[in-house]
DNA sequence: AATGAATGAGGGTTCATTCAT
DNA sequence: TATGAATGAACCCTCATTCAT
C-alpha cells in the first residue's frame, strides 16, 4: 500500500493497484475498505504512529550522549537523498493541507514529535527545533546535495545554545 | 489552473475541469497542452517564477530595517493557517520528490531564494534559515496554531546571532 | 461483432458500437476484452474456427462424387456478389499482411484448408488450388459480374488434370 | 501517404499523420483534400495507375521469350514476403468489397491486367490467370513460405496448358 | 465472511473540420 | 491561395463501487 504511495502518489492508489501490490483480491479490499478514502486514511494512520514510534526510539538512544548531535544524526539520516519514507509524507503533507481529516493526523504526529524534543529540549524551542528539522530533511530530499551534517550541527547548536552541560537541559515548564 | 489545485490537487487536475474554470472548450485545453503533465508542470513553472519574484521583492523591501525582523515578517505572513498558497505548494513539493523534472524546478527555486537570503546574511546560514522558514511554514499552515512571530524571531535572532552588521555575522564552527 | 467489421471494417470497430450490437453495457466490452485489440483478435479467431470447419465440412459432403465439381461449387458458392463472409476475410488479410499476430492466425487457416484439399487432391496441387480458389473468390466478390461456375469447373480441371482417381494424379514435373 | 497505409493501415491515414509523412501542413491537406475520404480515394486511385501501368511494362518486356516463364517470373517477384505494396493493395481491396467507389476502382484495374494477358494468352483464361496470380501472390505474402517458382511454373503451365502456340514456349528449367 | 463479475461514470487524448488571417 | 489556431465529438480505457454467489 504505501509501496504504491511511494511510487505513484496517493493520485496512483486504486483498489486494484494495491490489491496487486498486497496479492489480495480485489473483492477484499472493497470489502474491507468500503470507499477509498477510507484505505487511504487507515494506511496513513499506520505511517504516523509507526514513524512516532521509530522517532522516539532512536530520540531515546542514549547514543552520543548529546542530544543535539543525537537530533543532528537523526536529521542528516532522513535527509538523505530520495527516501522512500520521506516521499510518503510528503504526500501525507500535502493532503493535511487540504483536509482537517488528515491535518488532525499530521497535529498528532507533530505533538508527539514536540513531546520527545521537549525531554532533551526547553521547551519553548521544541515546536522550532521541530519545523527546522522538517525543513531539513524536505530540503535534503530535494536539493541538489544531500544534507550536511555540519551544517546540521551548526543550525542545531545555535538554536539550542553553545552548551548543553550534562543534566542542565531541565525544561522549565 | 492554480485554483484546481489548491482545492483539489494536482489529482484533482482534469482537462475537464482546468476548462471548466478557465471557461475555455476542452478542445483549446488538450490544443495548447497536448499531455496532462504538460499542463501541470507549465502550471507549476509559472507558480514558481511568481513566487520567487515575490520572494525577492518583499525581502527587498527596506522596511523594519533590520533583515531579521523583515525575515520573521515574511515568514509568518505565509505560515498564516490553510493558505492557498502553501497547498499549492505542497503538491509542488510532493511532486518534486517523486520526480525529476519537478524536483529540477524546486531546486531551481531554493536557489533564487538563497541568493536572495544571501544578500542579507551569512552565504553558509542561507540553507539554513531557507530550510527553518520552509520548516516554519509548513507547521504553520499545519498546525493547531497558527505561527507565533515571537517564536519566530526567537528562532531567526538565535540561528543569525544577536547582531548582524555586515560582517560581524560570523559563525563560530 | 462480426457485423461491425462487416459494416465498417476492424477501423469502425469501437467499443461503443460493438456494445450497442450486441446490446450489452459498454463496461461489460472493456471487462471481458481489456483492449481493442484483444477483442478483434477473439473475434477473427473465432471466425478462422468457424470458416475452416465449415468447409471442411464441405468439402467432406459426398456430393457430387467428383471433387473437382464440389471444389468448383464451393467456390461459386462463395464467390457471390459482396458476401458478408468475403468482407470480413478480407480484412482479416489485410491485417495479417502488417501484423504477425493475424499472420499466424490466416497460416493457420490456410494449413487447414490445405488439409482437406489434400485429402482429394494430390498434396503439391493443394496450395496452388488453394491459392486459386481465394483469387477466384476475391475476383468473384470484387468484378463486374459474379463468378461463373463453367470457368471455375474449366480453371480446375485444367489444373487438376482430366481425371483425378485416386494415385493417378501424378504431376509430371 | 501509402507509406502511411502501408505502416497503420487505412485506419490510419489521418491529415496529419499524411501532413507529417509529406512534411506539409496540416491546413494545406484539408485544403486540398477537403474531405479525408477524398485523400484516401485519391491516393489509390494514384496507385492504381501506377501499379497498372507497371505490371504492362514488365509483361511486355520480350525477356524470356515465354509469356508464361514471365508471368511466373512477376508473380513470384510480386509474391515475395511481406511487400510494402501488397499490404497497400490489400487494403484497397478491403475497401473494394465494402465501398462501390473504390470496387470500381479495382474492377477498372482488373480489367486493364486482364486485358494485359490477352495479349499473351487466350482470352477465356486471362480472368482466371489474374486471379490465380492474384491467390499466389496473396498466399505467398502471408504465408509462412515464399512464393515457390517451380509451383508457379507448374500451375501457369497446367493452366495455359502445356505449349503455348507457335511451339516456342517451352519453359527451360 | 469473502470474492469475482459486472457496469456506469469519467478522463486523457486524438482528430476531422472550421475559420480567421 | 494557404495555413495554423481552435474546438467539439468520439473513443479507449481505468476504476470505484455494487452485487450475486
Amino acid at each position: 500500500m504505501l509501496d504504491v504511495i511511494a511510487e505513484h502518489g496517493v493520485a496512483g492508489v486504486t483498489y486494484r493497484a494495491v490489491a496487486d501490490a498486497a496479492d489480495v483480491p480485489l473483492g477484499s479490499m472493497t470489502y474491507h475498505f468500503p470507499s477509498q478514502d477510507e484505505l487511504v486514511h487507515a494506511a496513513f494512520v499506520h505511517l504516523v504512529d509507526d514513524r512516532a514510534g521509530w522517532y522516539a526510539d532512536r530520540m531515546a538512544e542514549p547514543a552520543p550522549d548529546d542530544p543535539r548531535e543525537q537530533l543532528a544524526r537523526l536529521v542528516v539520516e532522513r535527509a538523505r537523498h530520495r527516501q522512500r519514507d520521506l516521499v510518503i509524507e510528503m504526500e501525507l503533507w500535502a493532503l493535511a493541507v487540504r483536509e482537517a481529516r488528515y491535518r488532525d493526523l499530521v497535529q498528532d504526529w507533530m505533538h508527539r514529535t514536540r513531546d520527545v524534543l521537549a525531554r532533551d529540549f526547553p521547551a519553548d524551542l521544541a515546536p522550532i527545533l521541530d519545523a527546522l528539522q522538517d525543513g531539513l530533511i524536505l530540503h535534503g530530499n530535494i536539493g541538489a546535495e544531500p544534507a550536511d551534517l555540519d551544517r546540521v550541527r551548526l543550525a542545531v547548536s545555535r538554536l539550542v545554545g553553545p552548551l548543553d552541560p550534562p543534566g542542565s537541559a531541565d525544561d522549565t515548564r
